[in-house]
DNA sequence: CCCTAGAAAAATGTATTCATCGCGGTGAGG
DNA sequence: CCTCACCGCGATGAATACATTTTTCTAGGG
């Protein structure tokens, strides 16, 4: 059978079972049938069975003990650890990298994307905030952070802190509908990338981890205020629909 | 045909490999080609896919860009940040625990833990170290306080970073060929799990953080000694013997 | 009425075969 | 002599048939 055009059967019941499982279509706790799931993607059950593997590497899908693989399913209190762990690990990234000391080119990056996020807020000119830029430059940021210390180790933990949904460092990111808390807010978490970057860049290794755990409370800050709304917001964050309960 | 006794060809095919990749047998960069790997354990192609995808999940193996395996290679800075991790996300662990409070019986399982540690070493008698025995209790240890916070997530994560042979708590027990060193080593290390249940039970996160990332340094302090002795101790640490270089 | 043992159904585990992709060698043309 | 295109080999990707295990349903006995 011909695979379509540069993707193979596996990248497209990946993406598809991907897509299935935080939509919510596939709720937590969901055993997947290897049969079925073929039928439904009309392939075979190899490549499907080797997009559960990868889907399990994720940490979107469950190894169950008898074989054959579940959705797994997130408690709030799981997001909010997920949040506390990323805080951990960038914080540490931070400290390391204040620690160990950063190259000159480097730094001047790492100093150029706070910049470049700098200019996405309005200026005197009274411009609009560049929201989507923002949150480009924000993922950049907080990429270009786990890079810093210059460790394998280190930037591939942080990778598997930030890989789930609502994890990441742009999964909560405040909500539009609120025009003040959502500047205010927005200017908080850019003068912390700021103060970040400059405890790196003076060697402050506990300021730089302290200001990263405090950075993802931000995020716990905005997760709290949806949870606390009507239930139908959080079916509208992206991150949060596929949520039990 | 027929799966030999109570373990399937995924399963003896999974311990096969990880025998070869920790005794150094398969060295670290080295492809690992299936069909190749299929004849030598004399099963087909498939269970050896699958065992592979779990090498991946455990660490051992990383995907190549173009498809297929590869053993991961480590250096000694990744063992040294490993170490580091662990020591981090065991204190997140103890921090945790105390700052959310424990159920009494569990806090009480927990110091059980710690006194039986105690019964290890040699009393007023004389008698021998138990070395077996303490290594087990620590290992024992370590684990209950990864579920202490009661945080899926942080024990999830906990085990992740342990789960590299070079990264678990029992990994660079001191060397039993320097009776000295090695006592003192061991009774700090004791003395490091009473103080980090006190603190916990103490409500002290602080404290108990702080206390498990210095404890992760005894172990980078005997990885310390063991990498400056003759490259051919490394070889005689089971846990070493696969790095490069 | 419940519990258990057994058989049927359905799921995963495995082998085999074919298809497709990537890479390296080779040869012709510039 | 260098470059590029083509071919062939060897790898993974995928499909399918078959084996084994797990689960479920049912019938029988306590």
């Amino acid at each position: 059978m011909k695979t379509d055009g540069a993707n193979t059967h596996t990248r497209r019941a990946l993406s598809e079972l991907r897509k299935r499982i935080l939509s919510g279509e596939l709720p937590g706790g969901t055993r997947l049938l290897e049969v079925h799931l073929a039928e439904q993607l009309e392939v075979s059950r190899t490549p499907v069975r080797e997009a559960m593997s990868r889907l399990a590497e994720e940490g979107l899908l469950e190894r169950v003990s008898s074989g054959g693989f579940a959705v797994r399913s997130f408690t709030a209190a799981d997001v909010i650890d997920a949040i506390e762990l990323r805080g951990i690990l960038e914080g540490t990234a931070a400290r390391l990298a204040a620690e160990r000391g950063v190259p000159p080119e480097r730094m001047d990056a790492f100093f150029d994307i706070v910049a470049r996020l700098d200019s996405c807020f309005p200026g005197a000119a009274g411009e609009d905030l560049d929201f989507e830029r923002y949150s480009e430059l924000n993922a950049e940021f907080h990429d270009a952070l786990a890079r810093l210390p210059g460790s394998r180790m280190i930037c591939e933990e942080v990778g598997r802190a930030t890989s789930l949904p609502f994890a990441s460092p742009s999964a909560f990111l405040p909500d539009r509908a609120a025009p003040d808390a959502f500047h205010h807010s927005l200017q908080l978490a850019q003068e912390q990338h700021r103060r970040v970057a400059e405890a790196i860049h003076a060697r402050e290794g506990a300021r730089a981890e302290a200001l990263m755990r405090e950075h993802a409370r931000l995020a716990r800050q905005n997760l709290d205020y949806i949870l606390s709304q009507d239930r139908s917001l959080r079916h509208q964050v992206p991150a949060l629909s596929f949520l039990v309960g």
